[in-house]
Order: C-alpha cells, then structure tokens, then sequence
DNA sequence: ATAAGTAGTCGACGCGTGTCGATGAATTCG
DNA sequence: CGAATTCATCGACACGCGTCGACTACTTAT
C-alpha cells in the first residue's frame, strides 16, 4: 500500500527555488500586482505545475486578511428547517462558490449574542449571512458595533439602513386574489396562520394579509380569514366554519400547512371536488408537499434560490467596498399552477 | 454614529504588554502546556477580559496546521436535494459546533475531481465529509491519495476498509413486512425504484429489496415488486397491473415517491378506502410529505440527525489520530405509524 | 552540601503568504 | 550623451500564533 502517508504540499519556497527566482517573484506572478518576464512566467508556472503547487490558504488569509469565508448563521431550536430553507443554502453556497467564497455553516441560537461576538472576533469570516431574521434581532448589533459586513434573509422592523433580502410577501395576495378573480371568484376563503402571529406583527403574516385584503377590496372580491392554530383538528374546525358563515365561497388560500391539510380533509368528507366545486391555492408550500396531495396545489412561492443568490451577491459587494448604497430586494413569488384552481362553479357551463 | 467603524482586534501581544508578560507566556496561559503560576494567570485572563481578546483563528490555524474545519462536499446537479439531505446537514453542523469544529459547504460535482484536490491541497480543511456517494466514486481515490481524512456518507461498493456511515437498508425491508404480517397481511405489493436503477446496482434499491424478499418468503408473505419510471403516470400503470396481477392485494409499498402518489390515485379513484381496504406504508418519505396525503402515511425512514451525527463524529475520531480501527455505522431505520396500515380486510370483525 | 530535578518565565524562531522599498538593467527623452 | 523613466526582480519584513530551548529560583533526593 503506498496510500495514507501524507504527502507535503509545496511551498512557494520550492517553486521560487526550482524556477530559480526569489519567492517575491513567484507572489508576483501569482497575484499579477507587478509585471513579470514572459519568459520566467513561465518557467514559475510549469514549476508550478510539477510540484502541485496550490497556495496554502491560511497563510494568504493571514497575511491578506481575507479569508474567503462567509458565515451562514442557522439558528437551531428554532421552528424548524423546511424544504425551503435549504434551498437558500445550496443556492447561497453554490453562489459565493462562483465568486470565490466559502459558506461556513455556523448553527447557532438567535439569543446567543456572545458565541456570535467570538466568531466575527475571531476574524475567520470575512462577512456574516443572517437566517430567520426576527421582528427584533439582538443578532443585529452585535454584527453592526463589531464593524463586520452582513446580509440579512428576512427582516428587522427597522431595516431601513440595512443589507438584506427577503420574499416580497405583499406580492402573494394579489398574485392569488387576481388568478382568482380571473377565474371568477368572487367569495374566498384563507386559511391563515395563528392569531398570536398576527397579534405579535409577525412581518410574514402581516405583510402578506394587509395587500391580499386591500387587492380584494378594489377587485370587489370578498374574503374571509381565519386564524386557527397550525394542526389538522383546527385546521377542520376553521374550514367548518368557513363554510357555514360564507356557504357561497369558491376558493380557498391555505397559510398553514397543517390547518390547510385539515381544511381539505373536510372537503374531501362531503364530497366537495377539487377544483371543479372549490378552487385550493397554497402559500409557501414546497414543491415536494404540494405535489403529495391529490391534486397537486397550485402554490404561491417564494423563490428560495433566488434568495439565496441575492444575499451572498449584496455581501459580496459590501466586501468589496460599496459601503454606501443601499442594497435590498424583495425576491418575486413564483407561481406554479398545479391544477387546484378553476374557474368558479357559477361560470361553467 | 458611532458604528460601522471596524474596531482593531486585540492580539496576544496587546494582552501580554497590559499582564506585564510576555507572549508565549500568554500563549502558554491559553493553552495549559506548560504550568503558570495562579497570579500570574489572573492578570492575564483580566487583561484578556478588558481588551476582548479572542484568539486569530487564521494565525493559530496557520502556526498549528489546525484549521478547526471539516468540509461538506454535496454535489450539484445530482438528483436534487430531499428534505432528508438537508437534516443531514443541519445535524452535522451542529455535531462538528460541538467539538470545536465548522462545517465548510462546498458544492462540488462528483466528476470534478480536480477542484477536489484543490480544495485539499489547499489546507484550509482538515476533514471531509462526502454526501452523495457513488457506488464508484472517483473522489474516494483524490482523499486517500491525498491523505486526507474522509468519511462518506453512503457507500462505495468496494469499502470495507473505508470510514462511512450509511443508511441500513437492508432493515427496511424486514421491518416494513413483520409489521404488515403481524397485521395478517400475505399478499404485498411494492412500488419500488424503476428497472435501470436495480440493473445498474444502485445501492438503496439493491440493498432493500433483496432482505425484503427474503423475509417475505421466510414469513410466508406473497411480495410482488414493480418497478416503474419515477412519474405519476408510470406509478398508475403499475398499481393497476399489480391489482390485476394479485387482485387479493391489501397492502403496498412505496419506496417511489412520484410513482406512488399514482398508486394512491388510482386507489382513491376505484375507491379503495385507507386502511380499510389497503394499508399503506412508504420507504424514505420526509415527515412533511408523508403529512400532506389523506390520510398520513406511515413510514419507515433513514434517522437523517444521526447519520450526520455519526459522521461527523467518525470523522473527528480519524482527525484525533484514531487511524487502525475501522469506523464504519449503519443507521438503523426509524418507524413512524402514522396510521395507513391496519389489519388485513379478510380478519377484520 | 551538592546533584538533580521542577515550576515559572522569556526570547527566538517558524508556519507560508502579501507587499513595500531598493536595486540594476533596459528604455526613453531632451 | 546624460538624466529621467519604466521594467523586472530581489530581500526583508509583517501577519498572529504555537512551541522549543534556555534561564532563574526554588524544592527534593542523596
């Protein structure tokens, strides 16, 4: 067995050596920050090539001062990765990848402020990319007093002078409220989220309700929103009531995974059929989930690589000094017609 | 405005001058290597304290050849990422934060074995983790040479004296039949992988089916496997020759996530009641897919957190010098009844 | 009492780069 | 033809830390 016995890596002593130049000269050809001889360009290079010479990474990050890495800050315990959040991370990965960066993934709590002190101070990272940002997030200040670029995916409430990116949830209730009304709907329903998010100005929530309702108004659209808790059994209970209050709806917007599989489970007990009798649209379902069910959802979405590619890109601009514009975007839903939608029952023929 | 002024980091030599020490007594502090005296100590953890000092993770990862950093290579353009990749990865990063260690994501195709050496030669990572394995995998042959250590999550067909964590398929099958024939179920059908996929010797399919049918038989279990396309169509057409083929069927399973949503069609279709009529029961489908059918589906899954887990701990064991023993775990299955199996029709009341 | 440690500390060097100032050679300009 | 540039290269140092050898002041064994 000749494996498993570490090889050394060349040093750029061995490459200034075998090319015979000085070690400057063979920086220099690397970086290109002063000019060099064709001719021992050359010969660099294909010494170079015969030792495997890579430069060592640490080494440049220390006496540059650039790492080429970007913390991606998760918060654990939090409620939960789904299918959605990994997208921004491959997608965010894939990106600092093409611009020569390195995503370090740092799972940490959103509370635990001094953990995320030591990691900018230990200067490792050159730039922080922030995850499930809250209304409040004392992780902000703490990235701002130590002076380290950042991104944001999602928002503070007071964001204004901030870097970051987050789903532009005032598009979703008009997206959904004119495919509706399109279609004919003119009574709809929405299974929302739970009352203590909306009461606690959940920034998902209540950007999304606040244009859906405005949209519906001027479209002469009448909706119902419920609030139930996020399982099966309110979810039941919510869509009841729906159809008891509002027996003329047509078309139902789900915003609670859970309450919504409830929802459908009642409709599908009395024989309501989907679309023909009821029109079903789904808020921020993955891809995966929305095709489980019979028939698929057509869903409102946010882009999660899109996402995830802005953030690493206004990062990156921050690294290289744009230190004065303002850089945000509210990355566009995404529309997938899966086929739970119709026209509403009163047009057919 | 105070902020966004980028605040010089102390260093070591900062917290020896204000101690009265010198550095490598500083160091020595830090470090325990060498004994210090208790005075002399509390001086410097307080000069520490006032300056916020915190070591430069780049100079102590140059000077001591410990970068603190394990990569994760996950490969692009695969077959895309389930929700169970992702806990994977959530749950590695959280292993490796555990023991000091970060995860470096690192997106990377299979074939591109000369990024890989880079990426190694480079000497920013001390491990790597390799997700996504092939059972030919031409990055396994870049570690060994390069001496690195690895650890694969999967396996290669050839790795009995590699260092892998894998899923133990070969449990899926027994457990999923011991639960149905306890339930008095004789006659079975499987939506398994399609053909290609068995032919080429895919690792999962091969894995599972063979015990799968052992059992059966021992248990005396009448299975019949098809093997259709991964689309919905193809999953239809397998279901209705599986009914005409073995029409005394009362349970199915799936291991075929698009195939056998168009089982369950066809079943809702001619009004086959779940669990009534058939109980149901899924290979390797997430919590939040199995959650969006009507009902719920029962499954048996790879325990995602503990493969990456186990990984990263395995890793971390090779890293500490833990070179002779063979590190290698199957994780075992986890079973989540979510209530789409019951007792066969013919021994019901 | 002398040899042989032991605890506690310091100074110097090495890790592998990036980069500044200086030097000599080749070129251009007046 | 001498002076001012420009080109190409070298040597030295800094980055911040780990660690080895040496040195001092004691303590313990013989």
């Amino acid at each position: 067995m000749s494996s498993t016995k570490k090889p050394k890596q060349a040093t750029r002593a061995d490459v200034a050596r075998m090319a015979g130049v000085s070690e400057s000269t063979v920086s220099y050809a690397l970086t290109g920050v002063r000019p060099i001889s064709e001719d021992t360009r050359e010969r660099i290079e294909e010494a170079m090539k015969t030792l495997g010479y890579v430069p060592n990474a640490m080494a440049q990050a220390l006496a540059s001062k650039k790492s080429g890495l970007l913390a991606l800050l998760f918060p654990v315990g939090e409620r939960g990765f789904g299918e959605t959040d990994f997208e921004y991370v491959e997608a965010a990965a894939e990106a600092a990848a093409e611009d020569g960066y390195q995503l370090l993934l740092w799972p940490n709590a959103v509370e635990d402020t001094a953990s995320l002190k030591k990691i900018v101070a230990q200067g490792l990272v050159e730039g922080v990319l922030l995850m499930e940002v809250r209304s409040q997030d004392p992780r902000v200040e703490v990235l701002r007093e130590s002076g380290t670029p950042f991104c944001l995916i999602g928002r503070t409430d007071d964001s204004q002078d901030l870097t970051y990116v987050d789903a532009d949830f005032s598009q979703w209730g008009p997206m959904a409220i004119h495919h509706l009304a399109d279609l004919g709907h003119t009574n709809i329903g929405v299974i929302s989220m739970r009352g203590e998010l909306v009461e606690a100005g959940y920034g998902p929530v209540v950007r999304t309700e606040k244009p859906l309702i405005e949209v519906a108004q001027r479209a002469g659209v009448h909706v119902t929103i419920k609030h139930p808790k996020p399982t099966i059994r309110a979810g039941r209970q919510a869509f009841e009531e729906l159809l008891q209050e509002q027996p003329d709806i047509t078309a139902i917007i789900g915003f609670n995974e859970p309450a919504f599989i409830g929802a459908l489970e009642v409709a599908g007990a009395r024989g309501i059929r989907i679309p023909e009798d009821l029109s079903v649209l789904s808020f921020g379902l993955s891809d995966e989930a929305a095709n489980m069910t019979v028939p698929a959802q057509t869903t409102i979405n946010v882009d999660g690589p899109e996402l995830g590619r802005m953030a690493v890109q206004y990062l990156i601009a921050r690294l290289n000094g744009d230190k004065k514009s303002v850089l945000q975007n509210l990355t566009q839903p995404q529309f997938f017609d899966r086929g739970s939608t119709g026209p509403a029952p009163q047009l057919r023929g």
